[in-house]
DNA sequence: TATGGACCCTGTAGCAACTACAGGGTCAAG
DNA sequence: CTTGACCCTGTAGTTGCTACAGGGTCCATA
């Protein structure tokens, strides 16, 4: 394993995952890296962790923002992790609001699809589902 | 009840809900309503119907570009409705797809939560899971 | 009549978190 | 020495709006 990294060797192929790196680096994310002579990024093992630290938590769908706290948080090794867990908690919650707005959603869908009657769309029930009581008389043109 | 409307007549207030209307009419979803002579817009029944079509297919989750094509559609009454179906179909199974996806997450960071041991972020089991093996060391700046 | 305030107009910029592209430079292999 | 893969910068595009600046309109009240 090599200690520098260029841009195209962050993050696994084919997937360029490597590109956002760029953009942490402009939203002050992540740290300019070393540049070689011939001005590429030489990016180093602590870049490969911050970043890796950045990919986990964009998975579990905190926000940069979050994870911009997140990623201060960690450098501040003493502190209590107070603040660590409410981050945490907050996004949990947030995504069990998302859950069951979207479980909300689905039931709705699923009546539409289900009443589908294969007629013509002028008997469509999903349509008539998203109707008001009038004819739709507004087209664009 | 009047036969024209001012935007912000339009959806229920206080929220200003007339507001998007005016995005709708730039990109082509709603026409263009007549103007008084103070150049207000005047919005028809017909407009009042199809916004609320649009409103209603929003808060269902559908994409304005499914929207467009819904729309499309409602306004071709013979055309068989299987695209209808289709669309609603799909839409229906992104929001599958998404809820199994927040599922997942939802596990993953209650696992997180569960473990903290509200000690210092040295033992943070939350940065933790986060981390790669290394410490981070390439804070910006 | 003046004036205040609520509403409306236009066009542009901003949000999140990137991605894509144009127009160029670098580098290693053949 | 050329080819092709990679890298560089900066800008614009994505989605579905919202917010703002800088102005106009309209109605009611003083």
């Amino acid at each position: 394993m090599p200690d520098t990294f260029a841009i195209g060797e962050l993050g696994g192929r084919p997937t360029p995952r490597s590109r956002p790196s760029r953009y942490y680096e402009r939203i002050g994310l992540l740290s300019q890296p070393r540049r070689t002579s011939g001005n590429y990024r030489a990016y180093d093992r602590g870049h490969l962790n911050r970043l890796s630290f950045i990919r986990r938590s964009r998975d579990l769908g905190f926000s940069l923002d979050q994870v911009r706290a997140l990623l201060d948080l960690a450098d501040q090794r003493d502190r209590p992790c107070e603040a660590v867990d409410e981050i945490a908690r907050g996004h949990l919650a947030e995504v069990e609001r998302k859950i069951s707005d979207l479980e909300a959603l689905r039931d709705e869908l699923r009546g539409m699809v289900r009443q589908c009657g294969h007629g013509s769309v002028r008997d469509c029930r999903i349509i008539e589902a998203l109707s008001p009581g009038d004819a739709l008389i507004a087209a664009p043109g």
